[in-house]
This record gives C-alpha cells, structure tokens and sequence, in this order.
DNA sequence: AATAACAAGTGTTCTGAACACCAGAACTTC
DNA sequence: GAAGTTCTGGTGTTCAGAACACTTGTTATT
C-alpha cells in the first residue's frame, strides 16, 4: 500500500509561504509578520518556523533581516546558481558535465543573442571584439582575459532569456579557472569575432554554430591541459 | 568601505559541513553524528544546527530520517530539479524563458546523444517512435504522451551528460502541463522521428538541428494555446 | 518458535528566556 | 534651532531543556 505521508511542519510551512507568495497575497518586497505573530497565526513553535525560514532564505526566497523583519527577496537567478555552484563544490568530477552544459547553454545564448539584441548591444560587443584584437596583437594576456568575461555576459544580456543568462553566467564562472589555461591565440580572437558578426547579421544560426566553434575549442584545450596534468 | 560580514551561526555551519562532504570526510551514505552530539562538538545551540541542517535537506545535500540518524544523501540533480521548480512556481511569467531553455538543453541533449549513445539505446528509441507512430495512426492522444515523456528521458539518458539531463528532465516536467496542449499531429509524429534517425545515423549536429525543430514545433504551439487563452 | 512488550537511540517540536540589532523617538548639549 | 547622544520598542538570533514520535533491536511472554 502506499504510504501515509505526513509533511513535517516546517516543509508543511515551507509549501504554504510558497503558495502565497506563488499567488501574489506576498509580493517581492513585501515583509512578513513578525516570526514571533506568525508562529502564533500558523500555530506552530518558533523553531519549526525558522527551520522553514531558513530553507527559504536558502532558496534565495525570503531575506531575513534581523532587527528589520523577514522580507520577500525573490530572485530566482540566485537559486539556480546557488544549486549549480553547491553541485560542483561537492562533485569536483563534473568538469566534463559542465563543459557539455556550456556548449548548449552558450550556443542558446548566441542563437537568442542574434534573434533579440539591440542596435546598442551589438554596437558594444563590436567595441570589445576590437579590444580583444589589440591584446592579441600585443600578446596581452591578462586584457584578454578581462575583456573576455564581460564578452560573454554581454551575450549573455542580449538574449533576454533570465535562465539560459543564469545557467551561462554559473557556468563560465564555476569554469573560469579551467577556461583561462587556454591561450589566447589570433584564431582564439577569430571565433569571438566570428559570433559577433554573426550576431550583427542576425543570423541566429551562424550565431550559435560560431559560438558552439568557439566553446568547442576552449574545451578542447581544456582536456589537454586535464589530460597534460594527469587528471 | 566593504561591510564587515559575519556569517551567521547556521550559515557557518551549512559552510562547514559543505566543506566536510566536498573534502570527503563525509561520502554520500555516511550518516552524520546524532543531533545532540553534533551541537555540543560545534558548541552551538540544537536550533541552529537544526536550521542548518534542514537547509542542506533543502538543498537535497542531506536527508534526515526520523528515529534512524542524518545522513549524506547527495544527489545533485534534485538540487538543481528543486530550485528550478521553484522559480517557475514563483514566477509563472517565466514559461517564456523555459521554452528558450528547453530549446538549447534539448538540442545539447540530442547533440551529445549523437555522439555517445549505444546500439542498444538507439534500438530502443526505435521502439519508442514506432509506438509514436502506431498511437498517431490511430489518433490515440494519451498513448502518445505516453510515450513522449520516456522517449525525451532516453535521449537524455543517451547523452551521458548529468547536469543537461538533469536541466532537461526538470524543464520537461515543469512545462508538461504546457507541453501536453500540444495536438499529436503526423507532422509532430515526423519530427521525432527526425531526431530517431538523426541520432542513428550518428551525426550530432543533424541531431541537434531535428531536435531544435521539434522543440520549436512545439514552443510555436503552447505560445498560441497561451495567447488565445489571454494570457 | 512466534509474538508482544519494552528500551535505547534518534529526529521532531514546543516553550521560554536571554541576546543582538535596527529604526525612530526623546533627550541633551552647544 | 541643530547636532549629537541615549533610550525604547520591535524584530531577528541563539540557547537550553523538556516532551513527543519514530525506528530498531532486545527481552519477555505465550
């Protein structure tokens, strides 16, 4: 027979914030009654409740302020990038899981990029293509690098998609210290400047192979320098 | 000037045991010291060890079994699961950004599955899309998504690729509801079937191009159903 | 031998208290 | 009157202890 499955009261109360906040009675902003109030109200102890309040402050749901109240602080990009970085702080194997991840995620970005970017947008990520050829033609390593994270949050932006935005973002930075042992060649700089153009075309099909190219590439130096190290 | 930061009791403890379990000294299994124990060697009160521990239960990094002990009961992929279903249920306006998502988690998934997947899994697939086809023929609506929901799970099987499979299965599940408006037409029928042959014949990027139109075959249909619903 | 009652260990929940912090009010000082 | 200080109420934080509930293994009973 299926069993009886009594929620424990803190999951209980974890659920029902949920729901409220789910059906708009709490909105983002918004402060909650005093704990000492709301366990009364909800008739619970005051440890139940902030067991509940914790995992939701976890969650990157409620901000907990003391002497202040307990508000509303939905930002669900916290959440994903909260779980993805836990994910990889306990599994320190998941580097070739994560390099899968990227290239899906970077190549929606680039597909979304070219669909949804503005005049503006494309203007600036023109602006830091150039910066990137100067410090290859400089060998300027250390501008590369500089240049290249704000390249690929820009991207990141110009898609409007909050989640692939958050999963990329997570990603690039939870790989940075494995993507920055790639040297920064004159073809390394010709796949960035081979996605911008095709951004600035607006070809979103182009735009995501380039990048997947340009992903691609980065992870194959990746693994040589996993393999070159005995990993 | 920065804010001086002192994290709080529970906090440092999530920090602590995260580092505990990253390091090894705690493995997926282990159970941890009794409640009351753990409090008195940490020297804090059992509240805030409970708080944070139910936390990490949140987090999906701990399970705590009444009457038995604590135990680490790592799975990554119900923390991102979680947390993924938790923005959508706290934001419904996000059905926009988790079609953009699924397209590029799904292509990434169908990429990879090109590449890696055995005999044995791409004869099953086989099996999946022949029962597509027979519940199309004879217009038999609930077998089809019958069999939609494994036939997505295999692809990502194939992929073995853990983080993608887990953002694809959690972005399937949380727009099912979405995803089932969808008419079984032969058409849609077509594009599995796409997809089938595309990852048989062992060519990733027919893959990922058959899947991307399937997902947006599908994405064009739920915007409609949406919009016609006055959303 | 099978069953039932017990006991120890563990997580769960509640209560009440003391502490720490913040914002604004009331007060002092110049 | 303005600036600074102190006080006060409200709020989150942490602790300690007790009672409860569940699981498991042991012991007693039949």
């Amino acid at each position: 027979m299926e069993p009886i499955q009594t929620p424990s009261i803190p999951e209980a109360i974890v659920q029902r914030i949920i729901r409220m906040i789910g059906d708009g009675i709490w909105k983002p902003g918004d402060r909650l009654p005093p704990q000492r109030q709301l366990a009364r109200e909800l008739n619970v102890g005051m440890s139940s409740l902030r067991e509940a309040l914790q995992t939701l402050q976890g969650m990157g749901v409620l901000c907990l302020r003391q002497g202040q109240g307990t508000f509303v602080c939905h930002n669900p990009s916290q959440i994903v990038e909260r779980c993805l970085n836990l994910a990889l702080v306990l599994d320190r194997d998941m580097v070739e899981d994560f390099l899968d991840a990227r290239r899906a995620v970077e190549g929606g970005l680039a597909y979304l990029a070219a669909k949804r970017a503005t005049g503006d947008q494309i203007a600036r990520l023109g602006g830091l293509v150039e910066g990137m050829k100067d410090a290859v033609d400089t060998g300027d390593d250390a501008k590369f690098e500089e240049l290249d994270v704000p390249y690929h949050r820009l991207i990141a932006e110009m898609s409007s998609s909050n989640i692939l935005q958050y999963l990329g973002g997570t990603l690039f930075e939870t790989l940075e210290e494995f993507i920055q042992v790639a040297p920064h060649t004159p073809q390394g700089w010709q796949r960035h400047a081979d996605v911008c153009a095709a951004i600035g075309a607006r070809d979103p099909d182009r735009s995501e192979k380039a990048m997947h190219d340009l992903v691609d590439a980065t992870a194959a130096y990746i693994y040589y320098f996993l393999q070159s190290n005995g990993v």
